[in-house]
DNA sequence: CTTTTATTTGGCAATATGACCAAATAACCA
DNA sequence: TGGTTATTTGGTCATATTGCCAAATAAAAG
């Protein structure tokens, strides 16, 4: 594999990772509906507030969204709105994952 | 947050997370063209059999791809046809940065 | 039956990730 | 100014990931 295909693999490969954590999937979920400050999203989630907010530097550096400042206040806010699109495909993949098991569990009542 | 909630996040990310690494992005895009045995893709990607093996597994784990024995070899092919959209978008956030940056670029020269 | 070929599995070491706490920063308020 | 609030950054520790090697497995060939 040469370097450039290597290299554009990673490019979209760090996008992914961003979004490969139940905590930056809700993040993304709830920006969905509208803009929220880290303390908002920390409330929801539970964790350290420091914690939220490394999430959310890792979804920035990823661009999938961006901050405004307003007072003491960080609002985030999608940058890029296909990422539902995106997560119409995962939904496809655990349905069409469901459906296997189904048909497993069919077979093995049928034997 | 509820547990069923967190367990809908995390189902989804075992997914997202199957495709966050560059060669199991680069598998499925190989995938995508048709199928193919281990030793074919260990031959493109130049890593350890053993570790592409490893990375096939991870894929089929999550529901991604599916295996097919003939003989001594096992052919692997994709089983949702849906992920070239997941990498649309991933494209669209990566033209999203790139024109982020060139808006940076631009401002600087200006001042 | 032994050897070869393709693949998978187990184990180990290096590195990355993700959680918390504590401290730093920054704006606002009294 | 000093204190409060919201956020970020640095440090640390536990756990997860990912690579390779060696060994196990399984089908095909000689």
């Amino acid at each position: 594999m040469d370097k450039n295909t290597w290299n554009a693999l990673e490019a979209r490969t760090k996008i992914i990772k961003a979004l490969a954590h139940p905590v930056r999937l809700f993040i993304v979920e709830e920006l969905n509906k509208g803009e929220l400050c880290v303390c908002e999203l920390q409330k929801f989630i539970g964790y350290d507030m420091s914690t939220v907010s490394k999430h959310l530097t890792i979804l920035k550096n990823a661009g999938i969204v961006m901050d405004r400042k307003e007072g003491t206040s960080s609002y985030y806010q999608l940058r890029v709105p296909c990422i539902l699109n995106f997560f119409n495909c995962v939904e496809e993949v655990l349905e069409s994952n469901l459906k296997l098991n189904n048909e497993i569990i069919m077979t093995c009542r049928n034997k």
